[in-house]
DNA sequence: CGAAAGATCTAACGAATGGTAGACAAACAC
DNA sequence: GTGTTTGTCTACCATTCGTTAGATCTTTCG
């Protein structure tokens, strides 16, 4: 892909994941690459394909990571806590990639369907199975749902990173690297606790 | 408020949230209500106008049930599972609510951090601050981060509901009142397991 | 050099959008 | 009855959008 293409992607991608498919025009991405629209349309033949360009560098991005994550979360000892770190670092280190896959998920519930759902749908279901069979073994909680708990680990993940700005305002903190990191270690300690059994720690006197 | 203008509002209400706010013309609102785009405008004196009008219903409905929100907190055995269903129930029986916040959140950051912020922020904070009291006594997990939780928590909420569709789809499961069920079940497990000590129930044999 | 290909530009088009002007009709006030 | 208010309409305007046509400039290649 030539240099000029890799710009105006990028540029899209920014806009697209910060003002929305529809309320990004061909003339904002120019003017960040600094040409104009026509110039353009003459690497990305439509709008449309713009989007598709957008959507399939996610996905390759996201299926480059695939083997390193299973990878790190088969070698390592703590395997539940590396996966997740994978997992989020993906999202956090480049929060268009979050605010991209839930735009998409409310934007083009159909397409996303299939599109979306056959990029996670293997992992997601090994995860799931794994899960399933812990808690058989009884590692994890007996009341676990394995898939509605994966659904909600991938929720908080995307969830926090597209809100850390506006949480932070809630509670007076000031969005940044520290909050974010706070929000991370929350999410992996809700993730973890909610799975596994934890001898009790109370009255730690 | 005249029958017409509840009309136009739940029909706005309901485009924004499906198809978000630049992706909704007045016309398709017009035509849900069955008039002609200047005859909403004579209700209505502009689209931005229109918005503010949605998103004052929103903040009114939930400023509304905010009391019962907090009484039943107060009056059940059950205080954390009660607040739970509560706020839950809020974005799930009407999930164009859920959609509208997350919308608001990362279509309009600035306005939403102040408007939406400022709504939320009261009983957040009281939230948060309950939990740290518990905290404090060994009541709840010594990681826990409460301000980081009460965030994780609502995203939990907020997220599984936008995402219902995908989720099923993802999972092969159909779309509808069970998985929803499901998703509802383990988030509310998820939360609890993860703030409050739990007994060992390892080798149940 | 000269032709071809690659890349960018200006100009414009058709469609859609948010919004306005003003006619028209029904309901109400006096 | 007459005037006023309320609500809906048709027609239109200005703007923006995605897209196309075609000229222009640059680079490549023989």
């Amino acid at each position: 892909m030539s240099e000029t293409k890799e710009r105006i992607l990028a540029a899209a991608t920014r806009r697209f994941a910060h003002s929305g498919f529809d309320g990004t025009s061909l003339s904002h991405i120019a003017d960040d690459v600094g040409m104009r629209k026509p110039s353009l349309l003459y690497h990305f033949s439509s709008k449309e394909s713009l989007r598709e360009a957008v959507l399939t560098q996610l996905l390759g991005q996201w299926q480059t990571r695939l083997p390193d994550i299973l990878a790190r979360a088969h070698s390592v000892d703590d395997r539940f806590g590396a996966l997740f770190d994978e997992v989020h670092d993906f999202f956090s280190t480049d929060p268009s990639r979050a605010l991209l896959v839930m735009r998409e998920v409310v934007d083009r519930p159909a397409e996303t369907r299939t599109r979306l759902g056959d990029a996670i749908r293997p992992w997601a279901c090994i995860i799931a199975s794994s899960i399933e069979a812990e808690r058989a073994e009884g590692r994890v909680h007996r009341s676990t749902d394995p898939e509605a708990y994966v659904v909600q680990s991938i929720v908080m993940m995307i969830g926090s990173v597209v809100a850390a700005d506006f949480s932070a305002a809630v509670f007076g903190a000031s969005a940044g690297p520290e909050w974010s990191e706070r929000q991370r270690t929350e999410a992996r300690r809700i993730a973890r606790f909610s799975l596994f059994h934890h001898p009790g720690e109370k009255h730690p006197s």
